[in-house]
DNA sequence: GCCCAGGTGGGTA
DNA sequence: TACCCACATGGG
């Protein structure tokens, strides 16, 4: 029998635990973030915004074969250039700028150098980061998490997704809040949060449709049970 | 043809 | 602050 999403019973950080659990016994390691270096985790992370991940491994591969993987290379190449790249994620004049602006960014503020960019107290990296055109809490947090391997949970939509659904946040709770609640309620450690974080889009992707009051076949109904 | 996908930024009240 | 809307492509 399908749980009622109901976990009042026991505290928030015990609900948590369990969850991510009984998502890891389901599903195992989900070795995230998928992208080759810490520049992929950045531009991936812009690229997928409001988009699959699907469209945009096929934006970085069209990089990837414009030997535009590089900083030089981003800050050689012509916007049009980067567009015609960077099309098939979608949204593309924005995310083209985005890459753009970010590579200028990193050469003029940190000599290009992402070392010494992520050699920045998290508070004051992620302050710059969204100080940057086309990068919000949700990428910068991103780029914290899997670029930085700092200890900030990617409250992205699935997340809210299924934590909603399950009764574990309020079904209005923003970003902000949702990631207060896991900050709260979880240890500080970032290979916690990325693999909750990379377990829940899982769940997300094969249970949790959007507008659906339930989710059919999902381990954390079993684990409720 | 419609819905959805690992958001962000600008405008308006 | 809180909404609303534009931004765009690819897959099911």
């Amino acid at each position: 029998m399908a749980a009622a999403c109901n976990a009042a019973e026991t505290s928030p950080n015990q609900q948590l635990t369990g969850y991510y659990a009984a998502l890891l016994e389901r599903f195992g390691p989900q070795q995230w973030w998928p992208a080759r270096t810490r520049l992929e985790v950045i531009l991936g992370a812009i690229l997928t915004q409001n988009t699959a991940w699907h469209n945009a491994t096929l934006a970085l591969g069209n990089l990837r074969r414009q030997g535009l993987l590089s900083w030089r290379g981003l800050r050689a190449a012509r916007i049009e250039t980067l567009e015609e790249c960077v099309r098939p994620a979608g949204f593309y004049r924005h995310k083209a700028r985005a890459i753009s602006e970010f590579a200028d960014w990193l050469e003029r503020r940190h000599g290009g150098s992402l070392a010494r960019l992520f050699s920045l107290p998290a508070d004051q990296l992620r302050r710059q980061l969204l100080e940057l055109r086309g990068v919000g809490p949700e990428t910068a947090d991103a780029i914290l998490l899997y670029a930085a391997e700092r200890p900030m949970f990617v409250a992205d939509a699935y997340t809210r997704r299924v934590l909603a659904r399950h009764g574990i946040i309020s079904a209005k709770a923003d970003y902000r809040e949702t990631q207060e609640f896991l900050h709260t309620h979880l240890p500080r450690e970032a290979a916690l949060y990325n693999e909750f974080h990379a377990l829940l889009v899982e769940v997300g992707k094969r249970h949790c449709a959007p507008h659906s009051p339930s989710c059919p076949g999902c381990p954390l109904e079993e684990f409720l049970a």
